[in-house]
DNA sequence: TTGTATGCGTTATCAT
DNA sequence: ATGATAACGCATACAA
């Protein structure tokens, strides 16, 4: 258990060469030093039979990197699918040897401000702020002391840093065509966003809708109604949907905010004797988890987290290495469309 | 961006100081050391002034303690709840002053000694081995280097490390109890855990029925019928229970051994006609997110992820600090019932 | 009460 | 080709 701690110089002693010698051959560039094969495998041999690993502390130290990088969230926990974002930027990091710091503010930003600076006290190369959400938010001012990069979301305030963020406009093109495509083109509607109640936070509810808009606008397609929601939940949805149902007489298609809202669509279709897809249609963004459980399951725009998390860290990456640093702006990663049962096609007389 | 690091040292040059008399300040042990008021006020001044952070890398290579704690986990992102555990883990860790490293093995055992390894080497104070859902695993041998601790999985060959899990087998009990005191002494089936087919890895399997089991047994109930699985998805879940449908002529209560089961048992009733509470009452275990979302809500034996994952930290910190360390073994969170809307009393003629 | 000197484990410069 | 030696930033035993 108290293992003594082997250093190099235990190593140089065993092997009988020079702490100097040994840290060559170790960072493998006794090429360049002109160090004998002999002594080369006399300290491999060493640090085999010592089972010696460096101390990154003190490495760092030395040279000034930790490859290590944090990253804060507002919340990791609530968001069913938050591990997917965690999990690209892990993947990503690891593959490039560098470990996380990861650690979550609750929306906080005194806590956010003190988890960023913990880190930077502990000499990260860079730091990745995250949102659940995509949102706009203003970067704790510790960031500028490093790299850093916003994840799911970007700068209130005009700012010289790289963003990554789903490419929410062309998914809502995506989700409006798929519509399209199948035929629809009358008795549309919309839960999540419309007039009164919006949540303007949201990136994700603006440009949605602005790529929905957009696409039916320019095809001579009139939205039938749109009901808006204070939150995103399966109850609203499930308002939302009756609501709708008074005001559109023959509704052939609805798309749905997010998939919870969709979760509760589907609920209220039910309950008014409608079904999915046969009656109304249905697609919905995000592609939670439940979205293939559910019946029929839910043809719906993916939200790209894995995606999202891999790419802040490789750009990030890119940027702490200084090779080709990435210019400050949006990223925007492509959602792609997951096509499962809940378009039913429409075909219109000629 | 490439502003200047400021060390200890310019602190103590600004405030006309030794270097030693601005470490103690800093410290807060300028009692025991006697140094000035007027001293000290210098120094906190010249901190102010040149925003000096203490570097916690020279800190922690003089020190031997970083204040940071590594968590490994096999799988972080397929499992929804999954970040609960790492939150509570997050929230023990902050209100300590300790940073997480979180890291992902994806179940590989190479990749696992790998990542445990990276944080040794980064002298991590301690590491939380965690699994998603609880199982028997053999520890990496790098673990021993340091203090560690099994969060929700056991040490496959006994072993002298702590473990924390949920208390299975007491919720067994608990979801028996439930329908218990709600009248329900016959027609009772299990899907999950059956003859033939058991995820015999997975210790929930095995302890939940060992408590359900145990308080029917001392009430001398039967069970119907028990339906195994081979996983415990929505659509095995399905098809158990229109198996036990067709093997038990009246089915008054399910226990569905998750969430994601009971999902597909719901539709499964549906299909057969049969309303939930009303015909059939269900009890599951987890309480996953969409418990709450399905219709009647799922009355469930919740998974303790929060407390799980604060626990192993609080734990880990304890023998970290040397203070009453804790002893090897399982401690177990106890799984509280979140009664909703899915068991229906049953009274029977006196 | 305050200052000086040393070491934590590496890396890297400079003589040899 | 190899071996002293300094330096990274901080904490602390010891001397003053």
């Amino acid at each position: 258990m108290a293992k003594k701690r082997v250093t190099l110089a235990d190593v140089a002693r065993l092997a009988g060469v020079s702490q100097t010698a040994a840290s060559f051959v170790l960072s493998g560039r006794r090429e360049d030093m002109r160090i004998s094969a002999d002594v080369e495998a006399r300290v491999l041999h060493a640090v085999r039979v010592l089972d010696y690993r460096p101390n990154a502390v003190s490495r760092s130290l030395r040279t000034g990197t930790t490859h290590t990088i944090g990253l804060v969230s507002d919340t990791i926990s609530t968001a069913p699918f938050a591990g997917h974002l965690i999990w690209g930027a892990l993947d990503a990091a690891r593959e490039h040897g560098y470990l996380l710091f990861i650690a979550e503010s609750e929306g906080d930003p005194e806590l956010e401000q003190e988890l960023v600076q913990a880190m930077v006290d502990r000499q990260v190369d860079g730091i990745v702020l995250a949102s659940m959400y995509t949102r706009a938010l203003l970067p704790p001012k510790s960031l500028g002391e490093r790299p850093s990069i916003l994840l799911n979301a970007v700068p209130a305030r005009p700012k010289p840093i790289v963003s990554v963020v789903p490419d929410e406009i062309e998914g809502g093109r995506t989700a409006a065509r798929a519509l399209l495509e199948a035929g629809h083109r009358e008795g549309i509607g919309l839960i999540g966003v419309g007039p009164g109640r919006t949540r303007t936070d949201s990136l994700a509810a603006i440009e949605r809708f602005q790529g929905i808009e957009e696409v039916f606008t320019a095809e001579g397609i009139d939205i039938a109604a749109a009901v808006g929601c204070d939150d995103w939940q399966p109850h609203h949805g499930w308002e939302a949907t009756h609501r709708l149902l008074r005001e559109v007489r023959e509704l052939s298609a609805l798309i749905c905010f997010n998939d919870r809202l969709a979760l509760g669509a589907y609920q209220a279709l039910a309950d008014a004797g409608l079904r999915v897809p046969d009656d109304v249609s249905v697609v919905s963004f995000d592609d939670d988890i439940y979205a293939t459980w559910v019946r029929p399951p839910l043809t719906t725009v993916a939200l790209p987290h894995y995606e999202l998390g891999r790419t802040a860290v490789e750009l990030l990456l890119k940027e702490i290495r200084g090779e080709r640093r990435p210019a400050p702006g949006r990223y925007r990663i492509r959602m792609p469309l997951r096509e499962r049962g809940s378009i039913r096609p429409r075909f219109h007389p000629a």
